[in-house]
This record gives C-alpha cells, sequence and structure tokens, in this order.
DNA sequence: AAACCTTTCATACCAAAGTATGAATTTTGG
DNA sequence: CCAAAATTCATACTTTGGTATGAAAGGTTT
C-alpha cells in the first residue's frame, strides 16, 4: 500500500512537472491558458479518480445482519393503573387485554391459543369483543389504536 | 445516479470557472503559474478521488455477522437516513417500504391498493416480499419487528 | 446489447382471520 | 343466593391474507 502510494506520487509529480515544462510552449503559442486549465483540470480529475479507485478497491465489507431478539416486557413503575383504567373504560376484560397484548406482538391465533391454553374458538371469540370496544375490524387497526390510545406499549 | 452527475458536473464547472477568475490576480501578482498549477492538480486530483470513490461500486467481500439489535437504537441528528440506511440493509424497497408503513397504520391490503393507485395482486406481492425480508410470516409480526428495529415509528 | 432490479399485475390455491349464533361453565358483585 | 358478567367452546360461513408462479414494462448497470 505504501508502495503504491509512492508511485502514484511518482507519478504525480512526473506529470506535474511534464505539464509544466510544456506550459510555456503552450503560452506562447496561443496565451491558452484557459486550454491549460481544462486540460490540467481534466488530467488530474481522471488521475483522481483512477486513484480513488486503487486506494478503495477490494475492500471488506460486513454487512450485519439485524435478528431481533424479542424483549421481555418491560416493566416499569407504575404503569398498570393507567392502563387498568382505560382498559376498563373501554370495557375492555382482562382476558381480552391478555390477547390484545400477545396480538400486537405479532401472534396468530393458533399462537395465542397455544400459549394461554384455549382453543381457536375462544381467542376468536375474544378478538372480536376486542374489535367491536375498540371499533376497528382488524387486529393490524386494534394494535395500532390500542398505541395510540397508550393502552399497549 | 444521474443526478449525481449532473451535480457533480455543476460543481466542476463552478471550480473552474472560479479558478479561472482568480487566475490573472495570481499572474499578475508573481506570476506563479507553478502555484496556480499545484492548486489546479491538488483540488482536481481530490476531486477525482471524491468522485471515483461515489461513483464506482466497491468489489465487496460479503461477510454476514449476526447483531442482536438493541430495542434502543442509535439516535442521531437525522434519524431520517437510519431509516434509509437499515431499509437498505434489510434490502426492502422504498415501495415496499411505504407499504410496510400503511400496514402499520392498520390497512388492510384493499385499502393500501386504493391508496397507492394500484391492485390488490401488486400489494400481495409487495407483502410477501416484505416479510420475507423482514424473516416473519404475518402482517402483525412484519409491523412489530419494524417498530423493534426503529425502521418504522 | 444483455443482465438486472423494481414495480406492476394476474391467476389459482391454501391458510388464517373474522362474523354470527348459540351454548355451557365459572366468577363476581349486590 | 342470584343475576350479570366473563370465559370457554363449537359449528358454519365469509372475507382477508399469504404463497407460488409467471410475466411484462421501465430504468439502471455492466
Amino acid at each position: 500500500m505504501i508502495k503504491r502510494f509512492a508511485i502514484y506520487g511518482i507519478l504525480v509529480a512526473v506529470a506535474a512537472i511534464s505539464l509544466q515544462l510544456i506550459q510555456y510552449k503552450l503560452l506562447i503559442i496561443n496565451h491558452s491558458i484557459e486550454l491549460y486549465s481544462g486540460v490540467l483540470a481534466l488530467i488530474f480529475t481522471i488521475t483522481g479518480i483512477y486513484a480513488g479507485q486503487r486506494l478503495t478497491r477490494k475492500k471488506e465489507v460486513v454487512i450485519e445482519k439485524l435478528v431481533y431478539a424479542t424483549p421481555e416486557p418491560i416493566m416499569t413503575s407504575f404503569p398498570i393503573e393507567v392502563d387498568e383504567q382505560l382498559r376498563e373504560k373501554l370495557g375492555i376484560s382482562k382476558r381480552e387485554f391478555e390477547i390484545l397484548e400477545l396480538m400486537s406482538h405479532g401472534h396468530s391465533n393458533q399462537e395465542i391459543a397455544d400459549k394461554l391454553f384455549v382453543s381457536v374458538s375462544t381467542v376468536k371469540t375474544h378478538t372480536s369483543n376486542i374489535f367491536l370496544k375498540l371499533d376497528v375490524k382488524r387486529r393490524t387497526a386494534a394494535v395500532k389504536k390500542a398505541q395510540d390510545l397508550n393502552l399497549i406499549a
């Protein structure tokens, strides 16, 4: 890598000297400093691009694969009372609330049924009642509304 | 990408014009064409390196690394860019992200289709791809995971 | 030009979600 | 104790969601 820097530096120097050697000729011929600037800019832009590619090539890129570990429900001091009041105001029972939480974790009715040791029928009944009480038509909307109401986290 | 070329082109033009405006002053003061050449070379070399890095794809050696995402994310001054980076890291396209957001608002596939003026088939295709990329099986789980990853609000 | 990605759409089929209805327990509050 | 609410479950049915597959159009990259 250091060798490359050295080589590149020498090349730049050579190029610069060469250009400066021919610059007077150009100036004498037609005073075209604009042309000279353009040529200089072009050459060094290209050189720069080349250098940039040289220096950044074959760079190892570590792509991190994100894996989310489902966190345990966060236990704060007293959010329970707030939730409780709102829950009761909405007429949602404790069991329904439990199901609502599991629903918000992305579980299917079958998974909820398994976790609570009840049948899928039971879960469906509860979810339907939850939808009525939250005035929504789908579980996704129920979760959104419950979150917006701060009923769930 | 085309936009980047345009912006780069404009910048080069501006730089060139600026340099040409000051060139006469420099020449009058001390005839230091050498200095002028050096500055020009340096500026355009740097510009070239920058352009080269911008415009070339790194040939990358992909090393997958498992990282457990922390619930509390990286807070920077521009959370939009974080979202963008994460979105691209997950390989989720802009359109898919759009649909993911609408999904998180509790909308059905039909409603999303209506909002985006596309067919339900299209929405289904997108959602399926989203589920693959988020490694989930249901929309509720997709929303939960996207929230946990701070991909969406 | 060829390869590739994104977006779009369709069709068909299977799985899950949601509705409606009715009913049997258990719990709870007056 | 008794009525009301809560929890449980089933069956049948409709709707929505999700998978698989193939395909076409437009833009980008090589």
